[in-house]
DNA sequence: TTGTAAGCGTTATCAA
DNA sequence: TTGATAACGCTTACAA
């Protein structure tokens, strides 16, 4: 790939440089940002009056308050969160855990969330657990002093151990991602058995028999297998192969796992991938090596990946929204910490999954 | 899309849950995290004696070091970042701004700073700027108080009123994305007009001579743009049309645009997509329309993009290393931050460009 | 090498 | 409705 060096010449890039309108004699704003005491002593009230101006606008009287927001908008005060955290044992940020960071469904919901979030004045800070339970541990080992408003997972939560120490933090909890039946606290999901169980209705409905099953071994890897194996009992169909994958990356993956599970040897007719970069690599991979889709082989992905719609041939997928599930899990946080939310707002909830047939079944 | 429902019904995921082996009567961690007081009382040290043991662990000695160190394992201490950063007046937090979290390169860079800068003990910070200057602005008005460690931008910064108050912050900066002669502070870009001339070299190469460009009309775009428009201009190829977009989400963006290419009437042998999205958008719809590539039209597009060199035809694709950046940027600001770094360290860097021929040229 | 004292900027608590 | 005071947990500055 691309290395760096000095060697060669590089073309400089002639970057625009915009100059605003600023007015005449402003001096630019000082190195120190201003603080509390500054934007009191203008105003003429105490520090502890701007801090309520501005936080529980509705205990100073309307005219102090309109001073105070004034000399706050004119000095550009904004208050400095590790102080507030400090002092009130609460910080203004909201923690996004993600499995992997370069997975674009989490990406979508980590945005999703943060866009909410932003809108009632919380940061989000995103960290990566990389489906790993030390990862998850030391993760939230710095949320217990860095005392988050509240944490959203785009996963749940296994370990006994580590729902203990997030049990303690006593803030509000986002999981999702699955459909446990004990949430930690509050849950986005979605159903990894049914995503499975209907998987199998659709493969075998379109009359495929011989079924290939690939997907991560982890948790909801897992789930998803054992819905389509449970269905696809149900329905006299055999599993035929399974493909079991640590990590996913890239369709690179995908195109390996479509290699190993021909190595297998077994004739299948149709393949679930339960993952959408396994989905497409596998379905790239088929293609190349001559596989008439869906006639030779019929492919079934999981994920709410836009590009299976737009490959020729579509592929059939199995997909939720994964921006409504950041956005619901960002609506239920700024809920739960709103002391004036009156309390309605559902705290669990499973999101419907959607069999969206392409050109591969 | 899916819909949120209670209505249907949905099957609990079966969770997996681990318990450890927990040792008879330990009593579960206090709900109070325990503080440097803590360790110190245990450790029969006074609490700056703990924070140099942690921080500064050459200024403590080694006997005294390695007592705090086991209380400080038995504890589970973690320092109150918040306490931290208000007395030091630095925080352990990098922050980092997006212009698109859902752009892979942006993300994929991000993530491989993480990767750096979390082995260094600090931790990174997500925020999104949209391409926009007053996003921008709010992004770097928080950064105020917050008082980062250091800043990484996925893009160079214009407006000067915003460059000005990074400049206040006092802080590392890494700016990319872009090639400029007067960074802020430390830079690992590209040239973007490079990436122009290269593609304008190599299409004219290939015998194309009546060329389009699509690609954004903001800043990385528009010098995309300049120095395809340059070089064409200097080979004697013709730039037929010029599509701009504003945003780019997904590869319908790219599908959009090929259509409006089309409706312009111009006839055309060969488009240079400036984005990743655009090019596989473009790609896909024009072989659905019947166009045989490259004989009908030939297709260079720009990015790091690894599905590029996985679809048939393969895209040609002008890349970078979008890890390598972000490795590097964590590198350079962990650099800055050590006070035992020698300072050695190269404070800009210009990656290559490479163009990887795939079978659409 | 270790310790003492003070203070970072805010907000909880109590008082007026 | 507003204010005085103290404290959040840590690290700087200085002293021993």
């Amino acid at each position: 790939m691309a290395k760096a060096t000095d060697l060669t010449a590089h073309t400089h890039d002639a970057v625009l440089r915009l100059s605003p309108d600023r007015p005449e004699g402003v001096a630019a704003r000082p190195a120190r940002p201003p603080r509390i005491e500054d934007v009191a002593r203008k105003a003429g009230v105490s520090p502890i009056t701007v801090s309520r101006a501005l936080r529980t606008p509705d205990m100073v009287s309307p005219k102090t308050r309109d001073r105070i927001l004034q000399v706050v908008e004119a000095t550009g005060y904004w208050s400095n969160p590790h102080a507030s955290a400090l002092r009130s044992g609460r910080s203004s940020i909201v923690a996004a855990f993600v499995s992997n960071l370069l997975s674009q469904q989490y990406s979508q919901a980590v945005l999703a969330c943060a866009r909410v979030v932003e809108q009632h004045g919380y940061q989000l800070m995103v960290g990566q657990t990389s489906y790993s339970y030390s990862r998850e541990l030391s993760a939230i080992q710095s949320l217990r002093s860095l005392r988050p408003a509240a944490v959203f997972f785009t996963g749940v939560i296994e370990l006994e151990e580590n729902r203990d120490l997030l049990r303690e933090l006593d803030i509000p909890i986002v999981e999702s991602w699955a459909y446990p039946r004990d949430p930690l606290d509050m849950l986005v999901g979605f159903s990894n058995t049914d995503a499975g169980r209907l998987a199998a209705s659709h493969l075998v409905e379109r009359g495929y028999r011989r079924l290939a099953f690939m997907g991560r071994s982890g948790g909801r890897g897992a789930l998803r297998l054992s819905g389509f194996a449970e269905r696809a009992a149900e329905l006299g169909a055999e599993i035929v192969e399974t493909i079991r994958v640590e990590q996913v990356d890239s369709v690179i993956d995908g195109r390996r796992a479509y290699r190993t599970l021909l190595e297998g040897g077994h004739s299948f007719d149709a393949i679930f991938c339960a993952n959408d970069l396994l989905g497409l690599g596998a379905l790239l991979e088929a293609r190349q090596q001559g596989r008439r889709i869906p006639d030779d082989l019929a492919l079934l992905t999981f994920g709410d990946n836009d590009l299976a719609g737009e490959l020729s041939p579509r592929l059939s997928t199995i997909s939720f929204d994964s921006h409504a599930m950041g956005t619901r899990a960002g609506e239920m946080i700024v809920d739960r910490l709103d002391p004036r939310s009156d309390g309605t707002l559902a705290s669990s909830l499973c999101l419907d999954l959607e069999l969206i047939p392409g050109e591969t079944t």
